[in-house]
DNA sequence: ATGAAGATCCGG
DNA sequence: CGGATCTTCATT
């Protein structure tokens, strides 16, 4: 299948984080299908840390559209954000759930002996199954040759919802998922 | 220097 | 429901 590069994340946050539902992520010998994302957005998003990080927004600016942004939260868990730039508005994807395809074994050695909806089911849990740390910060993955996403022919019925664990702009829909999926963070 | 808040997860 | 544990930023 077609596999993405940068332009794909040439859009606006919405629209990269709603397309982004169903494609195949590929990350050193694992593969997942990406069933739940967020956008967060430069500009007017007080869930951004571009908000009131100076140090965010000048990582958007010095970086290209598809470059990973990858930072700590509570001290604990690393999560994997990718670039997005356009006109309209510029920022983030979370990537917060997938569905495990291949790699498995992988996946439970680094999350333990785990149900398959388990391992990749929330924003942490997929970087410690996929080992993404700070390491992955600022990296372009698009269309490497062990890393990258691709478009896939599955058929996905779309669930919309407002964002997760944040408490501004709690209000917007900007989380969006594959309806149903046993591998989401949490049901819609 | 110091403190507070934060896009989470797990166990009790 | 609380604690772990660290980065970023603002304030002293």
């Amino acid at each position: 299948m077609e596999e993405l590069d940068a332009d794909f994340f040439r859009r606006d946050p919405l629209t990269c984080s709603r397309d982004l539902i169903g494609c195949v992520f590929r990350w050193h010998g694992c593969e997942g299908r990406i069933v739940e994302t967020e956008a967060y957005a430069e500009h007017g998003d007080e869930a951004c840390h571009t908000w009131n990080r100076p140090s965010a927004r000048e990582f958007i600016a010095r970086h290209d559209a598809g470059t990973a942004y990858v930072y700590l939260n509570y001290g604990v868990h690393w999560l994997f954000n990718v670039v997005v730039k356009s006109a309209e508005n510029s920022g983030f994807v979370l990537f917060r759930a997938l569905e495990p395809i291949s790699g498995l074994e992988r996946m439970r050695e680094r999350r333990g002996d785990l149900p398959l909806h388990s391992l990749c089911s929330g924003p942490g849990k997929l970087t410690q199954a996929l080992d993404i740390d700070g390491s992955m910060h600022g990296n372009c993955f698009l269309g490497a040759e062990n890393t990258g996403i691709r478009r896939d022919s599955a058929e996905i019925s779309l669930s919309i919802g407002p964002r997760i664990g944040i408490s501004r702009a709690a209000d917007r829909p900007w989380r969006f998922g594959a309806a149903g999926s046993a591998s989401l963070s949490r049901r819609f």
